[in-house]
DNA sequence: AAAAAAT
């Protein structure tokens, strides 16, 4: 029975799939499981068995640790206590009672003075292992916030064993190290980056911030005035805004410098207030964030949502919608003086040099000392550049656009600074039981929102404040009972959530923070109202963040509802040109597909094939498996527990061949896999960017291979257009040399580069 | 078409 699997699982399975169980392995907690039933149909007859057995044990269960309406788990608990101490005790037994603890004494050194010297607190209670990931990765550090690796996955139980180790020569040194080895070829974006400098309007800006951070209404109790000196909100925005000579930037484009854009001043100027007003009135924009003048909100918001009317580069990628179009410097931006904003189609954005961030330490941009060494304990000792430019305005409270490609580090650009501003919302604070979460994390996928539990739960951690994941497709029995016990960062995906905030079991009124990982996609038919729904659930005013690697004017909707004077950034050089994948795509015949699949496929490095139904995966699954290539398929038809499980077999290693639907496009990560296949080929060159992006990583090399036939190349041409990636079309037949080709060896990324 | 709630 799939109970034998349990023990690999047990600490991989732990990490991966927390809710799942892996350790409980008590006779009435499977009950108890079974009985919340959520359980899938995988095992009927489980779930039978369950009941029964509930019912017999349970008039004598009182005394046997057993709740006594453990039914309660979904049901209004009758002894909410009761309910957290059967299966979440478990589950909170080791690691979250020591982060408890840990928390109880963070909190009170935080009364006697924390701000002042929290350096030395942190070292006995670094929650991480030191070099572990830094190693492995050789000092790069793209993976790491993307998904915390296997090794990582071993649950906080695990981390909390590493405690000890001193890395605290980690921080600099590490950086240093990391500098030295950071690829300069095509992946490292210190070479192709002129020589462009973090603007000294910029820098400045976070020093003050140091001092005197949250823009806005953020919560700031307990802080001493001294500390972080109350600012009259206009104020800061105003000196901000104009007290700084620079070129203009997108983000904090202030009003005097838009007469400066002769050409397109007028247009956008008729349309701008319509956005603006009609939105933030009717939701009340203006009570929830007195703070920010209403012309210059419009201002702010305008970039995203204007067209892109008078732009030259429009009529040269007709076909290009949106903000990416000129992420790597455009013709158009070239007549702009260096140091100043590319400017962007439909969504300007302030463009983040790589080189700028040489030398700017986490704490540099505001975060305290536990998380910053958290963040090195996770391989991250310096920040990247989304991830230095969106940091700072994350701390102040600023809404956040956000776009850096896969892997670039988006996690930890939302996640540390999240944590950072709850921490400080509750400085001071007693944490109290069933304090209704701080903040939210939403994404699309189950897979990816524990993926983002993986990497900002131990942060969240360090600083004693406690996660929690809210998705489907598993009981949302021990969701609840974390719920009821108080959880301070919510992560999971918009059904659930949904659900239960409907249940009154999730309680977003405190929430001060929203993010939206993979935002545009967040933002697609079927998912924004969703998440519309939830975000008015949030405290009035709250903070916005959306991060995505593709991040455009799809996300306009919701900016214009819940975004307020965002920051917008993305990181400069970040074109196809500088990847370290190898795109081709192969023109067949409609007869050789399955055959040219098969024998992609046979080859000894891990490959993600991407299938566009569910059916079609489980097929080629099949398929290959009955051709010897041991294969697994993952897709929105299998329960939770196969995903999670044919996702583990792929990183573990067990299997080298997964095939997705496009549930696997977009965030999650699987060290090593070299080869992409689509099946099928996309839609949406978005939908391209994203698959391709799940090999690649780390600077190692990659290949995508697109099979089409050729009917499609003409679609398939626009498409990687639109994607701005060269990839030759090869005719393809099914003993051809071009497969071994591709099978073989894969081009070092030297090569490439060349 | 897929994904996201559970039924």
């Amino acid at each position: 029975m799939p109970k034998n699997k349990k023990p690999r699982g047990g600490r991989p399975a732990a990490n991966f799939e927390p809710r799942y169980g892996a350790k409980k392995t008590s006779f009435h907690d499977r009950h108890t499981t079974g009985r919340d039933s959520a359980r899938d149909g995988a095992r009927p007859e489980r779930g039978a068995r369950a009941d029964a057995g509930e019912r017999r044990s349970a008039p004598a269960a009182g005394g046997y640790d057993r709740r006594p309406g453990s039914r309660s788990a979904n049901h209004r608990g009758y002894r909410p206590a009761e309910a957290e101490t059967g299966a979440p005790k478990q589950r909170w037994n080791a690691q979250e009672r020591a982060g408890r603890d840990e928390a109880r004494s963070i909190r009170n050194r935080a009364e006697s003075g924390r701000r002042e010297a929290p350096h030395h607190r942190g070292d006995e209670r670094r929650p991480t292992g030191p070099g572990t990931y830094r190693d492995e990765r050789g000092g790069q550090r793209f993976d790491r916030d993307e998904r915390p690796r296997r090794d990582d996955r071993g649950a906080g139980t695990q981390r909390q064993g590493f405690r000890d180790n001193d890395h605290r020569d980690g921080g600099r040194p590490v950086r240093d190290d990391r500098r030295g080895q950071r690829p300069t070829g095509p992946g490292s974006y210190r070479d192709e980056r002129g020589g462009q400098r973090f603007d000294r309007d910029e820098r400045p800006r976070r020093d003050d911030r140091g001092a005197a951070p949250q823009g806005r209404g953020y919560d700031r109790p307990n802080r001493g005035g001294a500390e972080r000196p109350e600012r009259s909100y206009d104020a800061d925005r105003a000196r901000r805004a104009f007290d700084r000579d620079r070129t203009q930037r997108s983000f904090d484009a202030p009003r005097d410098d838009r007469p400066r854009r002769d050409d397109r001043t007028s247009s956008d100027r008729t349309e701008r207030p319509r956005y603006d007003r009609d939105a933030r009135d009717s939701r009340g924009g203006e009570r929830s964030r007195p703070s920010t003048g209403g012309a210059y909100r419009t201002e702010r918001v305008r970039p995203l949502t204007s067209d892109t009317r008078g732009r030259p580069s429009r009529n040269e990628r007709p076909s290009r919608n949106d903000w990416n179009a000129t992420s790597r410097p455009a013709p158009a931006a070239a007549k702009f003086e260096p140091g100043a904003d590319v400017v962007h189609e439909r969504l300007e954005a302030k463009s983040v040099e790589a080189v700028e961030v040489d030398g700017v330490s986490f704490s540099d941009l505001g975060l305290g000392s536990n998380i910053v060494e958290t963040l090195a304990g996770l391989g991250a000792a310096s920040p990247f550049a989304i991830q230095a430019a969106s940091i700072p305005a994350v701390l102040e409270g600023r809404d956040v656009l956000a776009r850096g490609r896969t892997g670039s580090g988006k996690t930890i650009a939302f996640g540390a600074p999240l944590v950072e501003n709850v921490l400080k919302s509750q400085a001071g604070k007693r944490r109290e039981f069933g304090r209704s979460p701080r903040a939210i994390i939403l994404a699309p996928t189950r897979e990816l929102a524990l993926q983002i539990d993986r990497t900002i739960q131990p942060i969240a951690r360090s600083v004693g404040l406690f996660t929690t994941q809210i998705y489907g497709g598993v009981p949302q029995g021990r969701q609840v009972g974390a719920l009821k016990k108080g959880v301070d960062i919510v992560i999971g995906t918009p059904g659930r959530v949904e659900d239960l905030i409907n249940q009154g079991k999730l309680d977003l009124s405190d929430c001060r923070i929203a993010v939206l990982d993979e935002a545009d996609h967040m933002c697609e038919l079927g998912f924004v109202e969703p998440v519309q729904r939830i975000l008015r659930h949030t405290a009035e005013g709250s903070q916005k963040l959306l991060f995505s690697a593709t991040l455009d004017r799809e996300v306009a909707a919701l900016v214009d509802e819940f975004l307020i004077d965002p920051a917008v950034f993305e990181v400069a050089g970040e074109d196809q040109g500088s990847s370290t994948i190898e795109h081709r795509v192969l023109v067949i015949e409609h007869r050789d597909k399955a055959d040219i699949l098969t024998s992609l496929v046979d080859r000894a490095g891990k490959t993600l094939v991407f299938a566009r139904t569910r059916a079609y995966a489980d097929m080629l699954a099949e398929q290959f498996d009955d051709a010897g290539i041991p294969a697994v398929s993952l897709h929105g038809d299998l329960n939770q527990a196969k995903r999670t499980r044919n996702l583990e077999r792929l990183t573990s290693g067990r299997v080298n061949v997964l095939v997705a639907t496009d549930v696997a496009a977009r965030g999650i990560h699987v060290d090593d896999i070299d080869l992409v296949v689509q099946a099928d080929a996309p839609d949406e060159y978005k939908t391209y960017l994203h698959r391709s992006g799940r090999t690649g990583r780390a600077g190692r090399s990659g290949r995508v291979v697109t099979l089409i036939t050729r009917q499609r190349q003409r679609r398939m041409t626009e498409l990687l257009d639109r994607a701005e990636i060269d990839a030759p079309f090869e005719n393809a037949r099914l003993d051809d040399d071009i497969i071994e080709e591709i099978t073989g060896r894969m081009p070092t990324a030297a090569a490439l580069t060349s």
